[in-house]
DNA sequence: TCTACTGTCTATAGCAACTATAGGGTCAAG
DNA sequence: CTTGACCCTATAGTTGCTATAGACAGTAGA
């Protein structure tokens, strides 16, 4: 008795991916083609489930496919050391702290050039133009 | 005398933008089709690069192409009113806000995942795989 | 049983903002 | 007159999906 014999639809509810996403995920490699139903419909099990959910959390953490594949290869081979992982999740951390310093950076600019609009003024003397002009 | 013949190439030294990009924004509408030398070279002329600096200026700034392209428009008809432009800068002000505030929440987790690594383990009983795994 | 509706299937094209590659033509210097 | 740096076009690839078309599967009501 398969009690866990879940459709694509299925698994998209329960783990709010769009089916097309989930085919995608297929296509890509990150998930294994499931076996198929009589009318040829995707079936999947609990694993696969659980395979997926880690893929959405992974990309909600912000990874990249490819650093979920690696992490998905990493945790397949229990011998591997715990290091690696670490090592993509820190390379991950670093990635994430350079991209919020460089937005700071740029809401701090987007604030001054904003600041200079006295309003009701036409392009002609529009001083945010001037702000983002180079030179 | 045309004393500002520029080639693609010098305008891409100029501006710090790679050839292919700059035929790229040619291709898409955001550089007007410049005139050709006799050997069908691209010929610059002092405006293009200005318009072209700008847009650079704007791509550092975060501004999508679509965006620059509204900005660009604004700026020729210099009889609209300067809000139009205003209103573009702070929504996108707002957006780069947004991504800052999504990154640092990220950054957070991260950080907590990676502080559950002792280090020496292997995969089997990895910390930080568990901390990503969803339940 | 028919029919309507929802869900699923494949395959293809599109999005942003480029980058890379192939296969050629142009131009200045040695 | 050949070498090398530059330029040309056109096409395909990248990432992570999303959208569309046209067809089949399964279910519930009339």
């Amino acid at each position: 008795m398969k009690h866990d014999a879940l459709k694509i639809g299925d698994l998209a509810r329960n783990t709010g991916t769009k089916v097309v996403t989930i085919r995608y995920y297929e296509k890509v490699g990150l998930l294994p083609p499931p076996v198929r139903s009589a009318g040829n419909y995707r079936s999947y099990d609990a694993a696969a489930l659980q395979r997926l959910r880690f893929i959405r959390r992974c990309r909600d953490l912000g990874f990249s496919l490819k650093q979920i594949q690696e992490l998905l290869e990493l945790s397949a081979d229990i011998e591997r050391p715990c290091d690696d992982v670490n090592e993509i999740a820190a390379a991950h951390l670093v990635e994430v702290e350079r991209k919020i310093a460089d937005l700071r950076a740029l809401a701090q600019e987007l604030r001054l050039i904003s600041a200079t609009c006295d309003g009701g003024g036409t392009i002609s003397n529009c001083r945010i133009l001037e702000a983002i002009s180079p030179d």
